[in-house]
RNA sequence: GCGCCCGUAGCUCAGCUGGAUAGAGCAUCCGCCUUCUAAGCGGAUGGUCGCAGGUUCGAGUCCUGCCGGGCGCGCCA
């Protein structure tokens, strides 16, 4: 539809520079937008405005040369010039309802487009250390993550979920110190408790499944606990394993489903750190002060220039973070995004620094970055610290229990992931009435309820069955309703281009606004069958678009509730 | 001190890439269930878009400088 006003209004603008009232050698690109107010009619235009001084002369003189240009239209019912020279477009109704029989047409698949060409995209998001159970900013990470995938997908992409993590180096040491600690009886309060010891109790847990020779099954490893106090690195391989099942778990049950995991130590064990250090010695970007190895990652935009190898030989985090990435792009994937929390913002330079000291024609702006704000956990009023360190802090299954998967799916995914999110335990929990998921699901459930309404009184409809005269269609709330239909595929297409999951939220929340005013308004089972079959149709083209948009946020559409 | 992000109704947040009279939800107040789900609907109240300049036909949106908040500035990851 918006097409079809951008079609005609280019006809009309080349027709002008034909005869001369615009500039031939300039090209006019019509923004057709949405408008605010439908005494605007349903879209505007604002190319006489901006064609204006090109034209060299006032904007309404140009609107009203573009409209006496415009081709003839069976969709357009009227145009007017409006304000400083805004183009309003009124669609005829009728074309308005074409979007009902196109979504039921469609289906699950009406919104979805094929822009990506299957093009390889990878999504790297939550890569948590096994340290811990999974923390909030993990699953804001994982909510903004996955949503980004499946709208992706829905773009066309062929997607690759992927999870780094390590299971080595100085954090996992500190783990199976603490769980031997824990297995010897020792406790945090101890004086012999290991300096930056984990403190939480899921420690215990780990420590007594591991004296109880447990055997562990995570996504990526399995293993037999040996119960063994002393061996320190079978403790290591047990509570690794054990802590990346409880992750696994989790996701599973946020909805989460990762393809591949990947270990910072296989890039050692592959050769992939020592062949891209080697590869930064050889291109000349590397130097060695005060006993360490520096790259000269100011010349490309750091701040300053980093160490890669320490003095003591081993090597900084961000080293196997260049090697990790390289290896992503030797995989194909001209496209990854990066969810990461934006406290790791820094490494954003650091990485493509990296990445273009190798000269491996890998582009500057790569890879791809969404760095959500912090999420500020509330208890009692009070602030709960986030980390993983202090021992104590709200987890991903903490909400899930509290407020429910749909729900807290949906909270941590509404939000631009530029803002700081301020999660409210107590009214998290209190909120399964009020909160905004409901009222979406609500409509969903509505919907169908009314459908089960209708089949008990003998006539059957397909929940994708368009039947009935859409011309029928005639009240406001219908036709507004048909618009914001026409929208969903225009939105999918914006919020993965613009890596912004929230859009789908804000918008699902308007259409079933705008559905429960009408149902409230007006009744859909009525005696003038023909007109209930028009409208049933309007009904369940707006549940299609509700269970689409749900779905792609990882959340159900309840037939009933 | 330097870098990144944020500042919009009492609270939580949108604002479609610079458009028309700045919008929702919660909260508060007033109404609506003789039957399709009231987890709903209608109405009212509520604003110096942090402050000050600048850019232009037009700024919540872009630029500069302040103020306030968060995060990061490690041979930790």
């Amino acid at each position: 539809m918006k097409e079809t006003v951008s079609e005609l209004l280019q006809s009309a603008l080349a027709a002008l520079q034909s005869e001369g009232t615009l500039p031939a050698d300039q090209a006019f690109t019509p923004q057709v937008g949405n408008t605010k107010d439908k005494s605007h009619g349903d879209y505007a235009c604002n190319i006489a405005l901006m064609a204006a001084k090109a034209a060299g002369c006032p904007p309404r003189k140009l609107a009203e040369a573009l409209v006496a240009a415009l081709p003839e239209s069976s969709a357009v019912e009227k145009v007017e010039i409006a304000g400083p020279g805004f183009i309003n477009f009124f669609m005829s109704t009728a074309s308005a309802f074409g979007i009902v029989n196109t979504i039921l047409g469609e289906a699950e698949q009406f919104g979805r487009n094929n822009s990506g060409k299957g093009e390889k995209v990878q999504v790297e998001f939550v890569s948590a250390n096994p340290t811990g159970p999974l923390h909030v900013g993990h699953g804001r990470g994982a909510a903004i993550g996955d949503c980004l995938c499946r709208l992706l997908e829905a773009n066309g992409y062929d997607v690759t979920r992927e999870f780094y993590y390590n299971d080595a180096g100085a954090q996992i040491n500190n783990l199976a110190l603490s769980v031997q600690s824990r297995v010897k009886g020792l406790t945090p309060e101890d004086e012999s408790w290991p300096e930056d010891g984990y403190r939480g109790d899921y420690i215990v847990d780990v420590a007594n499944a591991y004296m109880a020779g447990e055997t562990v099954i995570a996504d990526d490893r399995e293993v037999t606990a040996k119960a063994d106090p002393d061996d320190q690195d079978a403790i290591r391989d047990f509570a690794v394993a054990y802590l990346r099942r409880e992750q696994d778990l989790d996701l599973k049950a946020f909805g989460v489903q990762f393809d591949v995991y990947f270990l910072e130590s296989s890039l050692y064990e592959d050769g992939k750190v020592e062949a891209t250090v080697e590869r930064l010695k050889a291109n000349g970007y590397t130097y060695e002060q005060d006993g360490a190895m520096w790259l000269k990652t100011t010349e490309f935009g750091d701040d300053k220039d980093r160490v890669m190898r320490k003095k003591d030989g081993g090597y900084t985090y961000f080293l196997p973070d260049v090697a990790y990435h390289l290896d992503k792009w030797q995989r194909g994937f001209t496209t990854v995004i990066n969810e990461q929390g934006a406290d790791h913002h820094s490494t954003v330079t650091r990485v493509r620094a990296g990445l273009q000291a190798l000269k491996a024609d890998i582009p500057q702006g790569w890879p791809d970055y969404v760095l959500h704000q912090m999420v500020m956990v509330t208890r009692s009023g009070q602030e709960v610290k986030i980390s993983k360190r202090a021992g104590s802090y709200v987890t991903v299954r903490d909400l899930i229990d509290e407020v429910g998967r749909d729900a807290t799916r949906f909270f941590l995914a509404a939000r631009r992931v530029d803002s700081q999110l301020t999660f409210d335990i107590d009214l998290a929990r209190s909120q399964t009435n009020e909160n905004p998921v409901y009222y979406i699901q609500y409509a969903h459930a509505r919907i169908c309820s009314v459908l089960r309404k209708l089949a008990a009184e003998g006539v059957q409809r397909g929940m994708t069955e368009c039947v009935g005269d859409l011309s029928l269609l005639t009240l406001d709330e219908e036709k507004e309703l048909a618009n914001q239909l026409a929208k969903y595929p225009e939105l999918i297409a914006n919020s993965a281009t613009q890596r912004e999951p929230h859009h789908l939220t804000h918008y699902l929340r308007e259409l079933a606004g705008q559905f429960h005013t009408y149902y409230n308004a007006h009744k859909v089972l009525i005696e003038d069958t023909a007109l209930r079959d028009a409208r049933v149709s309007l009904y369940l083209a707006v549940r299609q678009v509700i269970a689409n948009g749900l779905d792609l946020l990882g959340v159900s559409a309840p037939e009933e509730m």
